[in-house]
DNA sequence: CCTATAGCCTGACGGC
DNA sequence: TGCCGTCAGGCTATAG
């Protein structure tokens, strides 16, 4: 679930759900979703109900698959949330709706909650100081859909690289936000296919990715990142074994690229050889 | 510097 | 039915 387009979607979410309500208290159900920095767990988890407790959710900010949520405490600081490869956020009042994996609960003093859910336990809960700071120390590239990011930032990124566009793609120190779902739904767009290596790309080809890796995000968000919603174009919904490419029928292929299930269809994307 | 790979964690699914 | 292997929309540490 949770690559650009997902977090976004989560962001408004919350951004319309959350804000300027109190947290009266909150539960955190599983540890392994509160990192451990320096102290030990059962301090971490306290320091977080610490920080918590009292405040309430500003406003919010987006880089690539992390979502950062502004607290009005005194020291400026912000909660953290990521997802790892399962996960969400749920608004809800009554307990009988609480949702299964919910990891960490905070109860607001209107009576709603919000969970933090997360199945597979791979993403974080925690609150810091500085974004920025946060942003360097993960090795963060820019934010796919940051305006800042141009076509002219992204043939630096990709200058001198050699790997397959799919990995580069998903590689967050080069662009940040994308990742197995939406690589293979831009490559599919773009006619690429997801193992050409990079530098073999003719330069019209790097430029008409760049701007499909934009569109394809863009739309998606659009979308609400609901797969459902997509146009029936979009490989997404047709992205698993024995899917037939939404334009031309033929049946769609997976390969391996850095040890993630890549599908393509084998008749449109050819460019950059293979 | 670069790229590729196993491991973290839990659940769903197919084959025997 | 139970057991086993594989896979899953991410990230990290490590090896080559």
């Amino acid at each position: 679930m949770p690559e650009l387009p997902d977090v976004e979607t989560m962001r408004q979410y919350l951004q319309a759900t959350s804000l300027h309500q109190k947290i009266a208290d909150m539960e955190v159900h599983d540890a392994d979703v509160v990192p451990v920095e320096d102290a030990s767990q059962e301090a971490a988890l306290q320091e977080l109900k610490e920080e918590l407790v009292g405040c309430s959710f500003n406003s919010t900010r987006r880089h690539g698959k992390w979502m950062f949520v502004a607290l009005d405490d005194d020291r400026d600081s912000f909660l953290v949330l990521h997802f790892g490869m399962t996960g969400g956020l749920r608004y809800f009042k009554n307990m009988e709706e609480e949702p299964e994996y919910d990891r960490v609960l905070f109860h607001f003093d209107n009576d709603y909650q919000l969970a933090y859910i997360s199945l597979r336990k791979l993403g974080e809960v925690k609150v810091i100081d500085d974004v920025e700071q946060l942003i360097a120390e993960k090795g963060l590239g820019p934010d796919a859909l940051d305006a800042d990011f141009d076509l002219a930032a992204f043939k630096d990124a990709v200058e001198d690289r050699r790997a397959m566009v799919k990995s580069i793609l998903m590689d967050q120190g080069t662009i940040a936000g994308i990742g197995n779902v939406y690589s293979d739904e831009i490559l599919f767009h773009a006619g690429i296919h997801p193992r050409t290596k990079i530098n073999n790309l003719e330069e019209e080809t790097l430029k008409e990715l760049f701007y499909t890796m934009k569109d394809v995000l863009q739309k998606a968000i659009e979308y609400q990142a609901e797969p459902e919603q997509f146009p029936e174009s979009f490989i997404t919904r047709h992205r698993h074994e024995g899917g037939r490419c939404p334009i031309c029928g033929a049946e769609l292929q997976r390969v391996k690229v850095s040890s993630r299930s890549a599908y393509y269809c084998p008749n449109r994307q050819r460019k950059g050889g293979r």
